[in-house]
DNA sequence: ACCTGAACACCGTTCAAGT
DNA sequence: ACCTGAACACCGTTCAAGT
């Protein structure tokens, strides 16, 4: 046996690391791997799949190992929103920690909600409704952050070849919006409107 | 004058319509416009472009019309939250009237958080930190939304072509939520968050 | 100003064939 | 079981040249 699935979700996250989304193709992750093209297709049935166990593997380490069994019954669920509040700050930061993590697991969990295992975590803490509405705010939040971020070493670039200070690709665009600290001020909003309980 | 710029962003609109985002290739474009790729790049530097004049033409609705003059003074903000909340559902209708409308709008909104014309109209009635929040909460959602309804057009599909209804593909998915319920109440859960004021 | 034609450097996926 | 080699049907973008 030469490479197993997981060698080419390892090889893939590499390439993604390394090179980002636009560029984590089926054939450089093969090149990674020093196999041609067509072998991943013996692991894996497409690109689409492949990404989705990228993003799992991303999120891997965010939900609890505990396992739940079935659905929680709504009107069980005991309010914990500053568990809620720990968690959504887990899973982003596990999405910004790899190169276009956000993309790849928001791409891949909208494919699949009310599936997963940090949902079903959320859904226990602060009910279905809640879980759903912190998980879709913190991938945008973050693929938001990610994107400023790219954007800005774009830029940094940019400025480093020539552009002076004050040029005018610099002039006029306010300065950015810290997204970090934003995260947490709109992290509290969603859980105040969850409900009475305190959780400072 | 053959094509004005226009005119390509027109068409682009009709092949996302006809054929999905990712179909709506710069060639494809091109062919339906009756003229070679390369004439596209006369009106567009390049794909990323198109791609935003497109989401600009999807929410050219949503937003009113009034100019604002300048930041808000957060001070100022006089809290409206159904206005917010309609301003929302219409963001949403927008984005989910086309195919694929939502990646495209989100995608090419994120990279300019903090300056559309629907942000601010949203940091007006609720502030910037509720607008951000908003905004990112009702992108995500209707991504999720139009992602699931592909789904399930997609699996009525196969159902179609030969799959009986009970066979392993439909059996133990539970049924799906009703994203479009659930886009109401999360954005009530948001809009709780985001102070004492009644808006029933 | 707007477009053609040809080219460059890529894609994802399939499939027969090898070991 | 795992991989090679070759092919198919595509991409975005550039650039000289035409009108």
């Amino acid at each position: 046996m030469r490479n197993s699935r997981n060698d080419v979700v390892s090889a893939a996250l590499r390439v993604l690391e390394a090179q980002g989304l636009e560029n984590c193709s089926m054939r450089r992750v093969a090149a990674e791997l020093d196999v041609q093209p067509s072998a991943l297709y013996h692991h894996v049935p497409n690109k689409q799949t492949l990404l989705a166990l990228m993003a799992d593997e991303i999120v891997a380490e965010v939900a609890p190992v505990v396992a739940v069994r079935g659905v929680p019954d709504t009107a069980a669920v005991i309010p914990n929103p500053g568990a809620a509040r720990e968690l959504c700050h887990r899973l982003r930061n596990a999405m910004l920690a790899v190169r276009d993590g956000a993309d790849v697991v928001a791409t891949a969990a909208a494919f699949r909600l009310g599936r997963s295992a940090v949902e079903d975590r959320l859904a226990e803490l602060v009910g279905a409704d809640g879980a759903r509405t912190l998980l879709l705010y913190t991938f945008a939040q973050a693929q938001a952050t990610q994107m400023q971020r790219q954007a800005e070493a774009f830029g940094a670039l940019l400025a480093q070849h020539g552009t002076a200070p004050g040029d005018p690709a610099g002039v006029g665009d306010p300065e950015p919006v810290d997204l970090d600290e934003s995260f947490g001020r709109g992290l509290d909003i969603v859980l105040a409107g969850l409900g009475p309980v305190s959780f400072t």
